[in-house]
RNA sequence: GGCUGGUUGCCCGAGCGGCCAAUGGGAGCGGACUGUAAAUCCGCCGGCAACGCCUUCGAAGGUUCAAAUCCUUCACCAGCCA
C-alpha cells in the first residue's frame, strides 16, 4: 500500500475532514481497504461537482485499496436535505431507476472492475426496499436519537428556513444503514464524500458502533469552489455534465479551457493524476508565460480524455484549433472541418429549403433559447458567420457562403460556436 | 388548534389598485481591453408574426373599466400563543 496517499491528498487538498487521522493511516498502510461513495440519482448525469470525488475514488483505487461506488436507488428517492435550504420535490420512480442505470454506467468508466482490488458496484435499493416500516422502526430507528438528528447541520439549518419534512430528516438514517450494511457485507471500513456529507457518514460510524460494535473512517473532501467564491463547475448553459449527450466533449473541454488563472493550480491539485513534479513544472509556466496557457491545456486534455476518451479528447482540441485558429476556414480542408464541426451544437438544412435568417440558425442549432437572445447578440455586434462579423437582424446566409459547399459555422460572442450543415 | 406575517422573474429582494414586463443587487450574455484569463469600463438581460400583441408576481376563484397590489378558499413557510 502506498504509504504516501493521505500526504498526497493533503497535498492536493482533498482532505476536508477525517475521524481519528492516525488511525486512519495505520488501516491504510497495512492492507487494502474496501471504501464507499455514494452518488444519489438526482439527475440523468453525473456532473463535474462530483468529478472531484470520483477521483478521490480512483487515486485510492490506484493505491490498491477497493473501492464500492454506490448508487443510491432508495436514497434518490427520499432526498438528501444536505446543503439545501428547500425541500426537494420527489422524482417519479421510474424517472429514478433510469438514472441510476446511467450513473452507474458512468461511474463504471472511472474505476476499475478488475484485478484483486476490483471495484464493486452497490445500489442501496438491494437492503432498503425488502425492509418494512415496522422493521425499520424497531431495528435502524431505535439506535437514532431525534435530539442528536436535529443538531445536524443539514437538518438544523433547515429548521431555522424552509423547513424539513419527514422523509428528508429521515434521509441520514438512511444513509446511515448503507454504511452499516457495506460494513457487514463487504467490511467497507470508510466512507467518503463531499464536505456536505460528513454528519451522514458520522450517523453511519454511530450506527456501526451501536449495533455492531464496530469502527470505520470517515473522510471528506473539500467542496471545490473558485477564486472568486462561487460554486465551481457552472458553465454557460447550467452544470458541466459527464454525460456527452448533454454537455459535448468539445464544451467539456472548452470548459476546462476558460478556466480563470486563480483556479488552474486547484484544479489540477484536484483533479489531475499528473505527479506532483509534472503538476509544479505546469504551474511554473503558468506562473511565466500565462500566455501560453500550457496549464490550461494539460488540463483540459487530462480530463476530457478521462471523462470521454482519448480520441474525444484530441478531436475537441484539434476542433478548437481549427475553429479558433487566425487561419481562414476557408482553407481547411473538408475531413479537418467536418471532424471539428462534429464536435458542436448542429443543426441541419435541406439544400432545396429556403435558407432561414442567421438568428433563425442560431436558435435551430440550440446556441440560445429564444429569437429574441439571437437578434440581441446580432444587434450588440457578437454575431459571425465562418468567422465573419455580420450585422442586421435579418442577415440571411448564402448558399455560396457555405464551406465545402454544406457547411456554415455560427458564432455567438467570442468563443460559442455552432455548425449548420446542408444536406 | 388560534393569531400574525410571508410566498415576486435564474438567485436575493423592492413594489402594496392604473405611469409595472415589474426598482435595485448578484449571476448570466454581448462589446472594448487582453491571453479562448482576471480586473475594469459600456450595453443587454420574459416571449412573439415586435412602435403592437401574448404569458409572468404560490394555486384556484371573485371584485373592478383596470390587480403583483383588494376579497374568498386552498397549499407551503416563519414567528407568537395554546
Amino acid at each position: 500500500m502506498t504509504k504516501e496517499l493521505l500526504a498526497d491528498l493533503d497535498w492536493r487538498g482533498l482532505i476536508a475532514q477525517t475521524t481519528d487521522r492516525d488511525a486512519l493511516t495505520r488501516d491504510l498502510e497495512s492492507g487494502p481497504i474496501s471504501f464507499y461513495v455514494g452518488f444519489d440519482p438526482t439527475a440523468a448525469s453525473l456532473h463535474i461537482g462530483n468529478l472531484a470525488v470520483i477521483c478521490t475514488m480512483r487515486r485510492f483505487q490506484l493505491a490498491g485499496h477497493k473501492p464500492i461506488p454506490l448508487v443510491g436507488g432508495a436514497t434518490g428517492l427520499v432526498g438528501d436535505p444536505s446543503g439545501r435550504n428547500e425541500e426537494r420535490s420527489l422524482n417519479d420512480e421510474s424517472v429514478v431507476v433510469d438514472w441510476v442505470n446511467r450513473i452507474r454506467k458512468q461511474l463504471e468508466q472511472f474505476l476499475s472492475f478488475e484485478g484483486a482490488n476490483s471495484a464493486t458496484m452497490a445500489n442501496n435499493l438491494d437492503w432498503t426496499a425488502p425492509i418494512s416500516a415496522l422493521e425499520f422502526l424497531r431495528d435502524i430507528g431505535k439506535h437514532f436519537s431525534v435530539n442528536q438528528m436535529l443538531s445536524k447541520d443539514s437538518v438544523s439549518a433547515r429548521l431555522e428556513g424552509g423547513g424539513i419534512s419527514y422523509t428528508e430528516f429521515s434521509y441520514q438514517v438512511l444513509q446511515a444503514l448503507d454504511y452499516l450494511e457495506l460494513y457487514r457485507r463487504q467490511n467497507c471500513t470508510l466512507q467518503m464524500g463531499g464536505s456536505d456529507q460528513w454528519g451522514n457518514i458520522v450517523a453511519g460510524l454511530d450506527l456501526i458502533r451501536k449495533v455492531e460494535g464496530g469502527t470505520g473512517h470517515a473522510l471528506t473532501i473539500p467542496l471545490i469552489t473558485k477564486s472568486d467564491g462561487n460554486k465551481f463547475g457552472k458553465s454557460v448553459g447550467g452544470s458541466v455534465w459527464l454525460d456527452p449527450e448533454m454537455t459535448s466533449p468539445y464544451a467539456f473541454f472548452q470548459f476546462w479551457i476558460g478556466v480563470e488563472d486563480a483556479d488552474v493550480e486547484k484544479l489540477l491539485k484536484v483533479f489531475s493524476f499528473k505527479s506532483r513534479e509534472e503538476i509544479e513544472v505546469l504551474l511554473v509556466s503558468l506562473k511565466e508565460n500565462p500566455g501560453a496557457r500550457e496549464a490550461h491545456r494539460a488540463l483540459a486534455r487530462e480530463l476530457t480524455s478521462l471523462v470521454h476518451g482519448e480520441h474525444n479528447a484530441q478531436q475537441s482540441e484539434a476542433a478548437a484549433k481549427a475553429l479558433f485558429g487566425q487561419g481562414e476556414l476557408s482553407e481547411l480542408d473538408e475531413a479537418t472541418l467536418q471532424s471539428a464541426l462534429s464536435q458542436l451544437p448542429r443543426a441541419e438544412i435541406k439544400k432545396e429549403e429556403i435558407i432561414p435568417s442567421w438568428v433563425d440558425l442560431l436558435v435551430a442549432t440550440g446556441v440560445v433559447d429564444s429569437k429574441s437572445a439571437a437578434r440581441r447578440i446580432v444587434k450588440e455586434g457578437g454575431a459571425y458567420l465562418n468567422n465573419e462579423k455580420i450585422s442586421g437582424e435579418d442577415f440571411v446566409p448564402s448558399i455560396a457562403s457555405a464551406l465545402c459547399g454544406r457547411f456554415l459555422i455560427l458564432r455567438k460572442g467570442k468563443r460559442d460556436l455552432a455548425a449548420i450543415e446542408l444536406i
